[in-house]
DNA sequence: TCAATATGGTAGCTATACTTACTATGTTGA
DNA sequence: TCAACATAGTAAGTATAGCTACCATATTGA
């Protein structure tokens, strides 16, 4: 008998299931405090702040996702009034992003909710555990950065943190 | 000045980056092997093998997902001609999903593929790092089972090992 | 037995997350 | 300068991943 493929143990699937629990807490806590945002819209948001005026596909390399799929998250955003978005005098193919008086005011209603959501998703490990799964997972993250569809293209330096 | 939120550094963040990276491992070794499967049809066909004559809500509960979303899984996987959907005579609501030998095959066919790629996904870990990180993973996994939208139900016992 | 309730599955909706293809605009080099 | 190439964004298609609502069928209890 062929032995039982145990998926439970593979890195794949309990990838696939720390991403729904993460997804699930997000959505959790923000019904709770009233608010109807998901965590990619938060995390567009979070960078067009920091950086107003970028372009989507800045934007899009900034948070590590596809440009086609920025363009929705931006539509949702501008749909809610968050986010305006004006042609670029520079460039005309370029939309220039940034946040409206609502999204700013959003945007820090939020952030400390998704602040304090971070150690819930970390259910079960003590904090020691939650430190070293938080720096293994940034291993990966930056070492399998090139390997995914959409890698992260930090802004080195200009990341103004002020 | 308000600091900068580091996002990057983020539990919700950094699984989200691990998810794209292992979908994307997974495609690529997919690819290169000459299949064209995704790692939700690769886990279905799996849980269906090892459970024959399993409905779809048992299934869904199996591997983790919504029942809806099993439904257009269940549908691409018959459309493939990789599982057969037939009517229960105990209860006619309910759908018996079994693997047609063309599954079967395919199944076989992947699954090596897809043990290989696993440790590809961890890229930048040491093997204790790894292991590590797949103790920790799991323990996220066990204890943040309920607070997913799909809870894992595992089938006690009647796993088949085998 | 039959009304109340529960359950399996689908339908239709939203939101990622990606692909390829296309349009509009920029840039560059012969 | 103008053809070749590159790039920003959108469009349309596929596949999760979930939601609510609904239909068909089971089960249960008064």
């Amino acid at each position: 008998m062929a032995s039982k493929l145990q998926i439970y143990n593979m890195a794949g699937h309990l990838i696939r299931r720390l991403n729904q629990i993460s997804t699930s807490v997000f959505q959790d806590r923000m019904k709770a405090n009233g608010m109807d945002m998901t965590s990619v819209q938060f995390a567009a948001l979070n960078a067009i702040k920091s950086h107003p005026g970028i372009d989507q596909v800045s934007l899009a390399g900034l948070i590590a996702y596809d440009r086609a799929t920025i363009g929705g998250v931006v539509n949702r955003l501008e749909n809610k009034g968050l986010v305006e978005r004006v042609v670029s005098k520079r460039d005309r193919r370029a939309r220039e992003l940034s946040l409206t008086p609502l999204g700013t005011k959003t945007l820090e209603n939020m952030t400390p909710v998704v602040q304090d959501l971070q150690s819930k998703i970390l259910t079960g490990l003590s904090p020691k555990e939650a430190e070293e799964f938080l720096r293994l997972a940034s291993i990966i993250a930056k070492e399998g950065n090139e390997l995914s569809r959409a890698p992260l293209k930090s802004d080195e330096g200009s990341d103004g943190g002020e």
